[in-house]
DNA sequence: CCACCGAGAGTGAACGTTCATTCTCACGTT
DNA sequence: AACGTGAGAATGAACGTTCACTCTCGGTGG
C-alpha cells in the first residue's frame, strides 16, 4: 500500500499500483478494488484520473513501448551493429530479468490478441524495433561486418523472437538468471550475423 | 456450434469448444456460457464431464504437453542432432502457425505465472524438452557434429527461447507466415551449433 | 483575526451486470 | 418403477463503474 507521498503525482501512483497488481494477478485477474487498495485510495478517486481499467492498461503498455524504443535508438549510431545488438540485448535482458518487467512482456503479448487498442501499440513497437534492427544490419552488411547472404528483415524478426522468447522462458521459470545466458547469447548473435569466413 | 456428432465423444467435444473459445477470448475472457453454446449443450450437461473451468484448462494444457513431448522423442534417435532440431523446429512452427496453436503457447505462459497447477505442467514440459535437446547436443559434440565449446544446457535453453519467441511474434502479428522464416531459422541453428571451422 | 465560501480531491455504499456453479425437474431407456 | 442424462432457471459472489456526499484548504470580505 503506497501511501500518499508528496513528491509522486497521483497518476503515477496509480500506475505503479496497477503494475504491482497486474504483476501479481494479470490484467484480468487484478480487480479495480485491489488496485485502489494498493494505491491507497477509493474507487471514486481513481476514476478521476483514468476513465476505465482499459485506459490504465493502455497507459502502462504505452509507457513500456517508449522505454523499449529508447533501447533501440542507440542502434542507429553504433559503428558495429552486431556488437551493439549484443550489448543492448544483454542490457535489456538484465533489466527485464531483475524487476517485474517479465510479466508485462508476456501479459501484453497475450492481451494483444484480443484488445484492439493494445494490438495497435504492440504492432507499432514491433515495426519500430524491426526496422531499427534491419537498418542496422543492412548498414553492417555494407561495411562487411554482417554476412551479406542474410535477409536483413528476416534476421531482425528472428532476433526479436529471441528477445520475446527469453522473457517467456523467464516467466515460466523465475529462477532463470541472466548470468547463465549472457555468453551463450553473445555467441549466438556473433555466429548468426557475422560473415562466415569471419 | 459443433452439434452432437455421433463419432466424437462428449468430453472431446467440450475440449474442442473450449479451445475455440479460449482462442477467441483467452482463458479468463471466455465464459462457461460461451463454451456451452459452442459445444451445443447446457451448463448442467457440461458440468457432468468437468468439475470446473480450471479442470478444462488443465486438461487442454496437459494434452498440449503430450503433443510437444512427441516432437522431441524423435530427437533421441536422430543421427545428426542439428539437422533433426532444424527439421523438428520447422515442423513445429508450421503446425503451430497454421491453426490456433499460437494462442495456447502464449496464454499458457501468461497463466503459468499465477496458476499453480498449470505452472507444474509447464515446468515439467520445459524440463523434458530442455533435457532432450541438451542430451542430443552432447551426443552431437561427441561425434564432432556440434561445437564442443558450447555449454549444452544453455544452448538448449536458448533454442527453446527461440521457439517460444516465434509463437509470441506470431501472436503479435497474425500475418506472419512460416515460409519467410524457414530458411533463416535453419541458417541460425546451423551456424550457432556447428563447430566453427565447419 | 475570523467567519465564510467555493473548488476540487477523496469517500464508500450502491448499481447493474456477468460469471462460475448448483438445483430442480422432465425426458427417454431399461 | 427406477435410473442416467441433460436442460435451463436460479444463486450468490465478484466485478467495473457511478454517484451523492464529505473533507480540506486557500482566498476573501468584514
Amino acid at each position: 500500500m503506497s501511501a500518499s507521498v508528496p513528491g509522486v503525482p497521483t497518476r503515477t501512483r496509480i500506475l505503479e499500483a496497477a503494475i504491482a497488481c497486474f504483476d501479481r494477478s494479470g490484467f484480468h485477474g487484478a480487480s479495480m478494488g485491489a488496485i485502489c487498495a494498493e494505491a491507497g485510495m477509493s474507487p471514486g478517486a481513481l476514476y478521476r484520473y483514468f476513465p476505465s481499467k482499459d485506459a490504465i492498461i493502455a497507459a502502462i503498455v504505452e509507457a513500456d513501448r517508449e522505454r523499449h524504443a529508447g533501447f533501440f535508438s542507440r542502434l542507429a549510431e553504433a559503428d558495429d551493429p552486431v556488437e551493439a545488438l549484443a550489448t543492448i540485448g544483454i542490457e535489456m535482458m538484465d533489466e527485464m530479468f531483475a524487476e517485474g518487467g517479465t510479466m508485462l512482456a508476456v501479459e501484453v503479448t497475450a492481451e494483444s490478441r484480443r484488445n484492439e487498442a493494445i494490438r495497435a501499440v504492440v504492432r507499432a513497437r514491433a515495426d519500430q524495433c524491426r526496422t531499427a534492427i534491419s537498418d542496422a544490419l543492412t548498414r553492417g552488411q555494407e561495411r562487411g561486418l554482417v554476412d551479406p547472404a542474410l535477409v536483413a528483415g528476416e534476421a531482425a524478426q528472428i532476433i526479436m523472437a529471441i528477445a520475446d522468447g527469453l522473457f517467456a522462458q523467464k516467466a515460466q521459470d523465475p529462477t532463470l538468471t541472466a548470468d547463465r545466458l549472457r555468453d551463450t547469447l553473445r555467441t549466438l548473435l556473433g555466429r548468426f550475423l557475422r560473415p562466415v569466413g569471419r
